[in-house]
DNA sequence: CGGACTCTTGAAATTATTCAATCGGGGTGG
DNA sequence: CCACCCCGATTGAATAATTTCAAGAGTCCG
């Protein structure tokens, strides 16, 4: 995954090749394993080629919280370069493939390139606006919801990159994971998709989620993508393939 | 507020009146008034002076769920500075004092100080950090718990500030805005908060949080302010109060 | 084949919501 | 000044959502 095709709107041919020289060779990690160490200082920033990864954080009975969920494309790392460290893991959750970033080498971006250091402040900001939505996932919604709810937002995300259409998507998470991410246990993410399953909505197996009721798994989730800051024309492809369109997204917004 | 104060290890006091002389003249905002419409293009980004401002975002049924809390000195609107507009409403939540920085004086940056560009990113890092730790609490948290570590985190913010001592700080929410922090319902955050004060643990009224156990506090709200990012002197300082101090922080950071 | 892990299901216990009613303080109009 | 009203805090009881505990079935792999 380059990063134009991830950020088709924010990144010029000139600007993807300048951060592709920044980047080291690909990295393979395993499955499972550490990606990044809360507490240590890191002089490095990973970019995710391909996988999936997450970060974590536990309550002390050792209930974890799946914080967010990383796809190929996604700088996973850029509070790292800004901040010095990490308050919390990063785990790989399926195998996956980085490229590193020296922190140094984007300490000369001020100098070489600073509109790209903005576009990168931009991305960061991209991944607090889906922290916001999940947020208001775990508060607001009901088990049923909160699981088509992330399944929406992760087969969106992965649409918007070219990784997927949208009767099917990779997620290569056990049920474990996916109450991890929602907030709830394994046994209670497992009843909400033997629901989804019943109403005809999803299926989940093999890593994968086949979708068998698009309009039917957005209703059930409520989900809007406004919060993606998507570029238009996938905002367009989606809202045409939805009955009921989210209600706002970059195109529509107002002039004041 | 001033950024200085607000953020002491982070902007020097040339920067401090660079910054100064960006922001336009305070405008008070009346409580439950909007500071900030979702889905309109912005031009100006708040700076908030005092009071306390809130990010909403509703579900179908109407029930809502404040996705931020902003306190003096928090810079809410650098996401719409960056992405051009939000996702979300921001309201006051309090009386709020706030002073707005246009859009394109914060562009002239790139140009004149691309150093202190660096530095606001570092506070939009902030936030999110702050918001993952929101899915945290309202994810693997039960609800006394939930209670707990949201006085604890508002309390350390506040104290960070110069705001509050340890023993009591400003909350000018109703029990109903404390269940849509912490992703329950207004009687159910007053049953939790029943709870709180019959062990002794605290007490709410008048818009005021009153701390009678400070341990018993973070304890039941197995809180740690690892995610602030906090100078070290107030790091210290909040450890010195603490039996238990928390587990990591920027003080403890390893060296890789 | 054995072991480890995941998915699945049932039943009991816990947690949280809903509905309904009461209490109390602060402000307003008479 | 006081009756009245509204809103927020509080409580009880019934209902719903979720967790916990436990067990069994399926699958993959060494």
């Amino acid at each position: 995954m380059d990063v134009r095709r991830a950020y088709p709107d924010l990144f010029g041919p000139t600007e993807a090749v300048l951060i592709d020289t920044m980047m080291g060779p690909p990295q393979d990690i395993r499955a499972r394993h550490r990606i990044a160490r809360a507490n240590v200082r890191l002089t490095t920033a990973a970019f995710l080629d391909t996988g999936f990864a997450g970060r974590y954080r536990s309550d002390r009975s050792g209930r974890r919280q799946l914080q967010s969920l990383h796809i190929g494309g996604d700088f996973v790392d850029l509070p790292s370069y800004v901040l010095g460290h990490l308050d919390h893991d990063i785990d790989a959750v399926s195998p996956v493939s980085q490229r590193m970033i020296p922190h140094d080498r984007l300490d000369r971006l001020h100098v070489e390139a600073p509109h790209l250091l903005h576009k990168l402040w931009r991305v960061s900001l991209l991944d607090a606006a889906i922290h916001r939505y999940w947020i208001f996932r775990v508060g607001c919604l009901l088990g049923r919801a909160r699981v088509a709810s992330f399944f929406c937002e992760m087969m969106v995300r992965q649409y918007a990159r070219g990784l997927c259409q949208l009767d099917r998507f990779d997620l290569p998470l056990t049920q474990s994971d996916i109450g991890e991410a929602c907030g709830m246990t394994s046994v209670h993410a497992n009843r909400m998709i033997v629901e989804l399953r019943e109403e005809g909505i999803c299926t989940v197996g093999g890593g994968t989620v086949t979708v068998t009721d698009l309009d039917g798994l957005f209703r059930t989730g409520q989900y809007t993508w406004d919060y993606l800051f998507l570029p238009a024309h996938v905002d367009a492809a989606l809202r045409s393939r939805l009955v009921a369109g989210a209600p706002c997204s970059v195109a529509g917004v107002a002039r004041a």
